[in-house]
DNA sequence: AGATCTATGACAGTTGCGTGACAAATCCGC
DNA sequence: GCGGATTTGTCACGCAACTGTCATAGATCT
């Protein structure tokens, strides 16, 4: 599983207790790409004994698992640690909700749950635990990347093969927009509305910009690899 | 107002901020049963004025209210305050959820919420906190480094390379915002709501207090390192 | 070949930012 | 209280960077 070995220093762990596959990697590769360093684990039993061996700064549990359930995981790491837990289920009963608490969570939300919401409720905790720890980790920073290519839409960077490369606030926008929906086709208005604000204009402007910000990000311009051209449609970020 | 004056030694007391009469009548009544001592605003302006003269444990708020709304009303209580903070919203748009956990809540709870969950949230909410009191007098305090820059934010001074740099309060205190956030850009509009606490203004002021702040902590201040600025953005600390 | 669609270079108008000057407000020792 | 020193916020100016438009050349489809 990604980061199992080679934890980053200064990333944020995240251990993942999950039976369902589908639910656990997406939730890794989403924690991924908010630049935490995440682990997966698909038994109670499991995660105890990673969480033990290589302790992760928090821990994300589902309540329903083969064998040890949730409540039971959730003591166990409570016992050891004090690790912060956030219960992530799909149900949303009462009564789950404060048993889940009453045995150690820290926090619970129901599935399907934002990405976004998950990181800020993370946010939240790291803020009130760390007035009791010395040296937590710092707040990771989010990366998309692509290739060689990175972009931190809240570092405000762009990074190609390490090197920040210079960009302006509109190529900044338009590429953070595109890099959202990597892989899909925007077309000249939907960027005009996202990045622009505009309801209607020339959609020539696109192509400058695009133009401009491909002489920056991609490696040889005129034959661009990762902001490509989709003739007719518009552009598209891809890996 | 219930227990304005009389607040039970011994016991919890929860300010409930809910400009909907009937729903806070409720909650200030459940919470009673639940053995808290709890007391009632209508308004932000109120609830901050109950507040400062006589600080609950916990602050429950809603999301829309009439005049200064919850955000703005959770960033005051995150001014001079430390006490958690659980929004209590009609509302559950990932983007409010997000913005209020940004702005500073501990938790955030959709309406209806069974006083059960809510009290056992509280409980969680209390467990974190006190975690953090218990060691908080011999807590070694953190230093931030960037580079040969070093920051404590507790000690109230600032070194470059083991110097003492004189620096004024303001500017101190926005060194500290950038920080706590290394690596993110900050928009002047944030810094002028974190640091002066001002919802609206001249955001050159920010500007200013930055420059001043480069020719004491910068080496060569025309071409920072560390404080940098991010052109339409706004302005970021990196190591 | 003709018709579209796209890339790119140049340019002028605009915007954003850094800076120094200055007055009001605040702090501090006496 | 009082007077000087420090800090704070406002303003205006000037430079550098950015933006949007246009014209032209190139690419791609039918």
């Amino acid at each position: 599983m990604a980061g199992d070995l080679g934890m980053m220093p200064g990333m944020t762990a995240v251990l993942v207790i999950e039976d369902d596959d589908r639910i656990r990697l997406a939730l890794l590769l989403a924690l991924e790409d908010e630049g935490y360093d995440a682990v997966g684990a698909a038994t109670a039993e499991e995660g105890l004994r990673v969480q033990r061996r290589n302790p992760a700064d928090y821990v994300l549990v589902d309540l329903m698992l083969p064998g040890l359930d949730g409540f039971e995981c959730i003591r166990h790491l409570r016992r050891d640690d004090d690790v912060p837990v956030v219960v992530v289920s799909a149900r949303d009963d009462t009564h789950d909700i404060v048993a889940a608490l009453e045995a150690g969570a820290d926090d619970y939300v129901v599935k399907p749950v934002a990405i976004k919401e998950l990181t800020a409720r993370l946010r939240a905790l790291r803020r009130r635990a760390r007035a009791g720890v010395a040296g937590s980790a710092p707040e990771p920073v989010p990366v998309l990347a692509f290739g060689e290519l990175e972009i931190s839409p809240d570092g405000g960077e762009v990074r190609r093969a390490g090197q920040p490369v210079p960009v302006t606030r509109t190529e900044f926008r338009l590429l953070c927009e595109l890099a959202e929906h990597a892989g899909r086709v925007l077309s000249r208005q939907q960027l005009l509305q996202r990045v622009w604000g505009y309801d209607s204009g020339d959609e020539r402007l696109v192509d400058v910009h695009v133009g401009r910000l491909r002489q920056k990000i991609e490696s040889d311009p005129a034959t661009p690899r990762h902001l490509v051209t989709l003739r007719g449609l518009g552009y598209k970020l891809q890996r």
